[in-house]
Parts: structure tokens; sequence; C-alpha cells
DNA sequence: TCCCCCATTCAAAGCGCTTTGAAAACTGAG
DNA sequence: CTCAGTTTTCAAAGCGCTTTGAATGGGGGA
């Protein structure tokens, strides 16, 4: 049923009907509430394109993702930012579309998204050093969040991230305090932006305590789990393997335990370990008492707050540019303990 | 720049416009390489909104998350499914929409979201027993396609699924060649259709070596890894512990390695275990050899699978109903061994 | 040279909704 | 009763596209 047939059996005219629909004051209460009564019965839902097309809103928010040739993955994280965007989509009627894209062309396809119409606004997730695609938004004129920041980009934009720097800098402070001085970082992709803060804050506790890094103690790569299990057990490999892992994500995590155990060591006793949760719902960091120590800061708490900015941005596009950065707490679970004593 | 303006520029009509652009016949080759052009030059992209209205068809397929009060929590599986089914969908110009809802309204989001004309078809994911979304969706004539099937629902509907109840059978069977007669089971939440299956072939695989099999041994909830801790350890203090596991998923069977290491039991030996792998992309099974010994299925390619069946579907709506069964790989790796001898 | 036919192009209607500008129906004061 | 002022309802235009049905222009056969 469409807004013509319905408004036809009310004997009514389509504007009286679409006003009463809408909440608009120019209508009788009376009518209203028939009007309303039979959208019910008659089970109308008006047509969302037609919709947009005559208010010039589409009411969706666009993700790109580009799990193209180069990396077949999908990081788990972006289930839980996207479970909590969507929710508060929901909250204010947007719903949330998704398009896939080769990794050359993503610019395009934001572009594309926005100026064929279907999308209010657009969400830009794992942004990388000196982000190309901000710029792209920017000067589009595109309502959009960003998932993270981008050092070298020059231009304002709404953004929400976590302290990675601060986070990771008392991470490694922890360890040394804890006497550790041979720290490896298990990072991210270097040319993500995360990853670039979250190594400066490592270099920046080990400078503290004067601690010369050694570049064999910092890797960086896609964060899975076989990863940090590789990279575990290449460096206890060396002649003078760490005695403290800090590692960028909670999957890793699991590797480099895998590799400690492998190895015969007690993980919080022979090596310490400090992930970084992201307080996934299938992988939260233990029950009640933790099982890694870690920085940790809700993924999914982010994708409501980024949702949220971005629907007050495409309200109001002429607002000053807004920013939100979270601090992760540092919660402290069995995986570290003081250096131990090699002689 | 929309249409009518592009179609100034070029001093033709839209249809001409409209027409070159979508490679109808009735266009001289001079004029559709100009028009080309044209709007390749000035960035015309076709409202999308305008041509579904035109048209009929959205371009849009649409999955409903009810990641709603109960469960909080968007399993990974999810993500890797998603990658999968947005590529194809890329493949054939549609995009693919998401709505979040509430527990209790998940039916009426799939009649609004088709009434409304938001999209040309839905994909159903985990299916319950008697799954009732089905038969909704059926009766509205959307095009859809489940992932997984549902016991106990009689209309036709087109699906996609791994052949959990086989699979699970020769994992048993496999721990039961190998001595084991305490296997136990770590199975998703017991309404969803795939737990039931599974645990079908593992009951069956029981009864064919007559082991009668043990309700304490048989647990069900959400596949977290603390859930799969938890019961592994609970198990563990049984008089009569299991010598072999069977866990739903990779991340379960993290939480399971987990607690016996805790226990001070060693994989493969003391206890063995088998996993159920969907070859997620952060979370594969090992590098070379396989860490755990696993029935495996990659849940990205039954993505890809299941869009390309849908949007044939959408096709054709009146083709016969089709249906896939994949059959799971049992590989395997160091976790399983045969039975302790127990005095 | 004329006429018919095919290849091109076009004007206009229509998709289902919102919204503007105007008309109709009430109200109450005078 | 009248008439200005509200309140309520309506007809029609417009959003940007596709598509139908008709018009135009050349080319070739008679």
């Amino acid at each position: 049923m469409n807004l013509k047939e319905l408004s036809e059996t009310l004997g009514l005219s389509q504007t009286t009907v679409s006003r009463a629909l809408n909440g608009y004051p120019e209508v009788n209460e009376g009518t209203r509430v028939r009007v309303q009564a039979a959208a019910v019965k008659h089970g109308y839902r008006p047509n969302s394109r037609a919709k947009g097309l005559a208010t010039g809103r589409s009411m969706v928010i666009g993700h790109v993702i580009p799990s193209s040739s180069r990396h077949e993955m999908v990081n788990p994280i972006f289930g839980d930012f996207v479970a909590g965007a969507v929710r508060k989509y929901a909250e204010h009627g947007y719903d949330m579309m998704f398009t896939n894209v080769e990794d050359t062309s993503i610019e395009d396809a934001y572009r594309s998204l926005f100026q064929r119409g279907a999308v209010d606004g657009v969400v830009l997730q794992g942004p990388k050093v000196r982000e190309p695609r901000i710029e792209v938004l920017n000067r589009m004129g595109v309502p959009f969040i960003v998932h993270g920041r981008s050092t070298g980009v020059e231009v304002p934009y709404d953004w929400i991230d976590v302290n990675n720097k601060s986070s990771f800098q008392r991470a490694t402070r922890f360890l040394t305090d804890l006497g550790h001085r041979r720290i490896a970082l298990i990072n991210g992709l270097e040319d993500m932006d995360f990853a670039q803060r979250r190594r400066a804050g490592y270099l920046e506790a080990l400078r503290e305590v004067k601690v010369t890094p050694d570049p064999e103690l910092m890797r960086s790569a896609e964060m899975t789990e076989v990863y940090g299990h590789h990279e575990t057990r290449d460096m206890l490999r060396l002649n003078d393997p760490p005695t403290a892992i800090l590692t960028s994500s909670m999957i890793s995590a699991v590797g480099v335990r895998r590799a400690l155990h492998e190895a015969g060591l007690e993980m919080g006793k022979d090596v310490s370990v400090i992930a970084h949760d992201d307080d996934l719902s299938y992988l939260k960091n233990g029950q009640d008492v933790p099982i890694f120590t870690a920085t940790r800061s809700s993924v999914r708490q982010a994708g409501e707050m980024a949702a949220e900015m971005l629907i007050d941005r495409i309200k109001s596009p002429n607002d000053p540019v807004k920013t939100r950065l979270l601090e992760a707490e540092l919660v402290v679970g069995g995986s570290t303990g003081p250096a131990p004593n090699r002689l």
C-alpha cells in the first residue's frame, strides 16, 4: 500500500495523510488518529527511496570496507565497532550501509556513495598516517567522522580516538617499573596511525629510563593470532630475548601466549605480557580477574560515540569541529610480574 | 551535477543521455562516447534514490543484526561472512545494508526493510530451530537466503549450510577411534539450529561405539573464549573428567586450551581437543601445521556463495528452490592423540 | 524524385513521497 | 448575519531518474 492508496481509502488528500503521519501540527487531532490507525491497519510503510528523493536525505550512513585483494581480513574490532554504531543509528532512524571497494579506489567509493545520494554521512575507519581520504571527504563536504586520527593531515575534522600514545607509555612504564628493560612491541601495521602513536608512547617510556630501543624488538604487521605467535617465537630465539612483550591486540596476545607455552615459559613470571584490549564481546579479557594485564578501551562504546557525533554533525553541518579523546584504563592481570634476574 | 544539467550541457535530451549511459542500443555510438566522456568529466553519478524510484529496484541487500539487549555480542564469524558477501555484492552492483533491531521485533524489521523498498533481498543469519523469520519472509515474498537451515520449518527456502551433523560425527568418530570414550561437547546456544545438528552428529558417533552420552559433558552457550575456559575448568573437576573435548568454535577452543594449561594438562596428550574452525582471517588455525585438529569450513566463502545465490534468486524469483550443503574438512593438528590409559 | 523504413532523438509521463501556496471550513467578535 | 482570522484540508509542483510513445532525419529501393 502506498500513500496514494491510503489517502484514497481515507477520503483525504495525500498532503493531509503525509502530515498526519509525520507529526505536523496543522492536522486535526481526530484526523491524525484516524490516519494513524489506518496506516497501522494496512501496514503502510512509506517508501524510503521516494521519501529520500523528496526530502533530499537518505537516512543512511555509509561505511567503506577496504577488504580487498591486499588484506583479505576483516578486523574483529570491526564487528564490535559496527555493532555499537548501528545501535545508535537505529535510535535516530538511520540505517547503515556498507560498500566494498578495491584498495585502489577507496576515495572514489566515498565520493560515489555520497554523490549519488546513497548516504547522508560516512564513517572513516582505520586511518593511516597522512590519510588521503580525510582531505577528500573534507573537500567533498560530506559529513564524516574518523575513528582514529591521522598525523600529518592539516584540515580540521571530527574524530574519536583512544589516547594510544599515553596508554602505551603507561603500559611500558608499568613494565619498566617492574624492572624490565628488554621490552618488545608487537604492533599493528606501520602505516596505521594508531600503530605510530603506540610506538611513540612506547619509545617515550623507554627514553624516560634511558633504554635504547632495539629494532629487533619492534615488530609490526596485521594483528592476527598467528602473527603474535610467530614474532614471539622469533624474538625468543634472540641472544638477548625480551623479558616483556607489549602487544597491540588481544588476538595477537593469544598467539604470544601460545608461543610462550611452547617455549616452556611461564607468562607473568618468565615473560610479562601486556595487551591492548578492545573489550571485544567474544574475546573478553577474562571474567573477573583479567587474564592479561591490558590497556583497555571498549571499541563498541567508541562505535556508539562515533555514531552520535556523526549524527550531530549531519544535523548541524556548521558547528565547530568536535573531537573526543578516550583514555584507556590500565587493568592489571596475571600476565605481568617483576623482571626475572638473569645472570 | 544531475541528469538534467548534464543533458543540457551536451545539448541532448535526458532520454538519450540516460540511454547512452546505461548501454541501450538505440544510441549512436558517437553520441554514446561523447556522453560518457562528459559524464566522467563532470563526475556525474546518477542519484541512486531517483534511479531506484524509477526502476523499482534499490540494488541493496539487507542484513538484520539482532544484537540487542539479550546478547550484546557480535559473533566474529559475522565479520568474515559479511566480508565475503559484500565482495560479491559489489561485483554485481549491490550495496549492503544493516539494520539493528530489538530482539522482539526482528520480523518487523525484515518486513519494514523490504516493504519500504529499502532492499531487494535479505540474508537471514543464525537461524534457530523452527525459525519463525523464515515463514515471515516466505509469506512476504522477499527474495532471501538463509545461512544455515532450520529444522521444523516446512516451507521451501534457499539455504547454504555446512554439514554440521556429518562433520561432528566424523570428528567424534575420530576421537573414539583414538580410544576416547569420555568426550565432551562444548556447543553453541541450544536453540541455534547448527548446535542441534552438531550435537546430533556427536550423539550418533557415540551410539556407534555404544557409549551412553553423559549430560555432564554436554555444554552449550554463546561461544566466547571465556565460556570455553569456564566449561572446561568445570568439567575437569568431575570425578570422571573428559579425555577429549569437541568445541563449536576456535574462540572457545582458545579458552579450552587456556583451562587445560592452567590445570597443567597437555593438549593432545592428556586431553584431546577438536574445534570447529570457520577459517576466520584473524584467527587462523595455525600457519602450516594446524594448531587444533578441526572441522574446517570457510565462513567467508559461505558468505560469497550466499551472496551469489541470493542475487540469482533476485534475478529469477520463480526458479526452483536452491540449497547448498558444504562438507567441512577434517584437518588433523597437534591437539589430538590417543586416549590416555587411566588405571 | 518519391516514399518507406530504420536509426536516432526527444517530450512527457510516472515512480511515491514532501511541501508550497491556495482554498475551504470554522470561529467568534461586532 | 457578516467578516476577519484561524484552523484544516487540498491540488499541484518538484525531487532525479527511466521508459513509453512519438517525432525527426537520412538512406536506399522503386
